[in-house]
Parts: C-alpha cells; sequence; structure tokens
DNA sequence: CTATAAAAGTGTTCAGAACACCTGATGACA
DNA sequence: TGTCATCAGGTGTTCTGAACACTTTTATAG
C-alpha cells in the first residue's frame, strides 16, 4: 500500500508573496536596473499589503542584491547585480560548522585551476604581459619585504586570470573565497617559492598551455593551502561598534 | 593638495546593525544551530529596537539561509546553512542581464569537471557501483522514453559525484545551477550518445583516472550546452498565485 | 546670481493591536 | 483505559498610524 500523493495546500505567507511578486515584476521588466521604485507607502498602498510586511520583502530583496534602499532618496533596482552578500554569510556558516576550511580551500583550487584552463582559450596578448608585469613588481615587494603590497599583487594576479574567462558567476565566487579565507587566517608573506608557483602558471598560460596551466594552478592552491592550516585564525569576527 | 583621507564617521542604520549583532552572536556561540531564538517581542526590546526593526533583520537573515522562522513555533538558528538562497537570485540576475546563460553553463563545466577530477581520488567502491547502476536504469528509461525518469537520474547521477567529493560548498553551488539551468531551459530527453559520454565519465572514475574524467566531464557539459542552447526558454519566472 | 533657508518627498524606526498558527493540557466519550 | 475534540497559552504575522531622519527641490534673502 502505497500512500504517495497528498497535500498540494500551500498557504503562502504575504511577506513570501511580496518577494515573489517584485520579483517577477523586475523580470518581466516592469521595472528596470537603475529605477527608482514608488515611494514605500504609495507602492505598500498598491500592492495591498502593510508598509512593515512590505519592508521585510524589500529588506530581504536588499540582501539579495536586487534592490538598493537609500534613505531619503528612494529604492532602487540594483543595476549590478551579484554584489557581495556572500561574504558575511560563508564566515557565519564557517562559523556554524556547516564548511570546514579544507573545504573552502578545495573549492577555491578546483574553481582556479579551471578558470587558469579556460584562461588559456580567451587571455589577450595585453593581459598576459599585464600578468608578467604582476609578477615583477611582486618579485621586487617580496625582496623588499613588503607584504601589504604582496597581498594586494597576489589578488591582483588571481583577478586578472578571472577577468580573462570573462566569467562574472565564478569571478565573484572566487573573489568571494579569496576574502573569506583572507579573513579566516592570517596572510603569510609570500615566499620565493610561492613566486615561482605563480610564475609557472603565467608561463603556462602564455604557452597556450591549458592542462599545465591547470595543474600549475591547482599546485599553487594546495601548497597555499598547506602552508596556511598550521596558522588558522580563531578569533570570529565581531561587530564593529 | 592631495584631498584624501576624510570621513571615518559611519552611520549605522538600526536594521543592518540589528542584523551584525545577531550574526555575532551566533558567531559567538550565544545560540547554536537548531537553537530557540527568545520571541521576537522579548528579543526586540533586549536588542533595544522595534519589533517591526528586529523583524527586518530576521526576515534578512532568513534570506541569508541562517535563520528559519516557523509560524507559531518560534525563531531557529539553521542547522544545515546553505540552504538554497542562490536560485531565485540567479533567476533574477538573469533577467536583469548581469548573468548570460553560457556562462552559466561554463560554470558548471569548470565546477563539474573539477569535482570529477576530485571525485576519483574520493569515490568509494559502492559509490562506484551505484554510479554504474544509475546508469543502467538510465537506460532502461530512454528506451521506455520515460523522459522524467531520465532526468531524475541524470540529477542523481552529478549528484553522486559532487557527494563523492564530499564538498559541500561545491555540491550547493552545482546543484544551484543544475535547478536554473533546469527552469530556465526546455527539458530535453536524454539521447544515447548523451549516455555514452555520461558512462565515460563512470568509466574514468572506476578506473581512477582523474584527468580522463576531468576532461570527459568537460564534454559531456560542452555537448549538453550545445544542444541546450537553441532550445532557450523566453519566458521568465512568474508568481505561482 | 549666489547662498542660505524652508518645504516637500522619501526612507526609517517605533508602538500597539488584532490575527493566525503551533503546541501542550484538559476533558469528554467510548 | 484509550482516543479524540476542545481549549488556552505562547509565538510568529500583519496592519495601522505616527514621529523622526535624510535627501532633493524650491523659495527666499542678500
Amino acid at each position: 500500500m502505497e500512500k504517495a500523493p497528498i497535500k498540494p495546500i500551500h498557504r503562502r505567507q504575504v511577506s513570501t508573496a511580496t518577494i515573489d511578486r517584485i520579483l517577477s515584476m523586475i523580470s518581466d521588466g516592469y521595472w528596470s536596473p537603475g529605477e527608482r521604485l514608488p515611494p514605500q507607502r504609495d507602492l505598500a498602498k498598491s500592492l495591498g499589503v502593510g508598509m512593515s510586511t512590505l519592508r521585510e520583502a524589500l529588506q530581504s530583496l536588499q540582501t539579495m542584491g536586487v534592490l538598493e534602499m537609500r534613505h531619503g532618496s528612494g529604492t532602487f533596482v540594483s543595476n549590478k547585480p551579484f554584489n557581495e552578500p556572500y561574504e558575511k554569510f560563508i564566515d557565519v556558516s564557517v562559523s556554524l560548522g556547516g564548511l570546514d576550511l579544507e573545504m573552502l580551500f578545495e573549492a577555491r583550487g578546483i574553481i582556479e585551476s579551471g578558470l587558469a584552463f579556460h584562461a588559456v582559450e580567451h587571455a589577450s596578448d595585453e593581459q598576459i604581459n599585464e600578468l608578467f608585469s604582476i609578477l615583477e613588481r611582486e618579485m621586487d615587494c617580496i625582496e623588499a619585504k613588503d607584504h601589504e603590497c604582496c597581498h594586494d599583487l597576489d589578488l591582483a594576479f588571481h583577478r586578472l586570470i578571472a577577468a580573462m574567462v570573462n566569467n562574472d558567476f565564478l569571478a565573484q565566487i572566487d573573489s568571494t573565497l579569496f576574502k573569506a579565507l583572507d579573513q579566516l587566517f592570517r596572510v603569510l608573506p609570500l615566499t620565493k617559492e610561492g613566486w615561482k608557483l605563480h610564475y609557472a602558471v603565467a608561463e603556462a598560460i602564455r604557452d597556450r598551455d591549458a592542462f599545465r596551466a591547470s595543474e600549475a594552478m591547482r599546485t599553487l592552491i594546495e601548497a597555499s593551502a598547506a602552508r596556511y592550516f598550521p596558522y588558522m585564525k580563531i578569533t570570529s569576527l565581531s561587530e564593529k561598534a
């Protein structure tokens, strides 16, 4: 005796329904990116919901990065989706135990080696020159022991490779991972050995060897992970009062 | 005359500050996953904020997947972070023009081929047997022209490979991409040629050949993308009244 | 014409009340 | 004794109205 098909009843919550309604109005082009929505008072009346309810919806949509609420000025459809709503979220997920650091490093390795693979196909000569330029300056910083500069250049290096692929979705996730791991770990100074691994990636991209680039990047991230693990930060993010 | 260093003043918004406060209280372990928060009335009084404001914060945190509000029962810290806060977001981002479909397919290809690579290392014999079992059933469904069954098994196939790697972060993103592309495109029946590509992936994993598995998966996703592109759905998601 | 001040428009916060849902306790009935 | 319906309390949900804060525009003074 199977008792499979049961209740298709769903009692929609007003707040959730409001979110969906606004979302679909944007999807349908009723409001365009950058455009201003009607005043909350009017919009609430038009939708037939209370203002508190509307605000809950708007706030959620802002958290998603879909809307932008400017005090005294209006509520606008975001013109640049995919902000950075994920960073805090990753931090919290780590604190909650749902994500461990090894997992995040592994994810970064997979994404970045994939990006390196595709970068080979899409990279322009100018971008490749820029890549080597970054590495040159990075070596200078290493010798000058300017750790902060090193770090910035490292970020630029990875960002540039992501930019070569021209995939905002992955670039955003990768950037988020970079920042999250940055916050979770103590920043370690870049070594000359680490620099060589970076250089190998650049060479492979220059030689248009996708597999080598992919492997070099994997090696780089794994070496980085191995270095960082003994230095885990215990401190959690706390409110800046 | 440089006029660089100006205003470190930041007038925090109560709503935002409330979000951060709750977030840090969870990070600090004051509330644990699965635990129930105080009643909203009490919590608002304790935090010294109005109830509407508190609710806006709670809603946002629920959107992030950090909290779970159950009507009549209480507000709980989510015990499974990384729900599915991304799906709607991806849909909207596509509608807004911030993401194009090719990009999403490319992202899926990169992530899945990376997962296949790592699956080789982590897969147990039972999982590999299960993989081939799925393929057998899938072939049956193809011959019976049971498209829905095919689709479910296809999902199971990709899910299993993600599960082998045991990386919830990537598995979640991959699953989200799968669902999002599912919604954006008309589902096409799986062909025997497509099935062979799946089989090649399984064989490579069985043979513990990471590079071949990775390449086979890349080929599979690219073939899938090529097939789907002519059949783009124009319809956007609309509210289910 | 410019600068300051006022006013209008809009988002933000709060308080209280009424309603809806879930849970556990109570009691009726078999 | 066991099962079921009912009720009461706790909790989330929604609405209303008001007061406040920020931004933009308009009006006024010089």
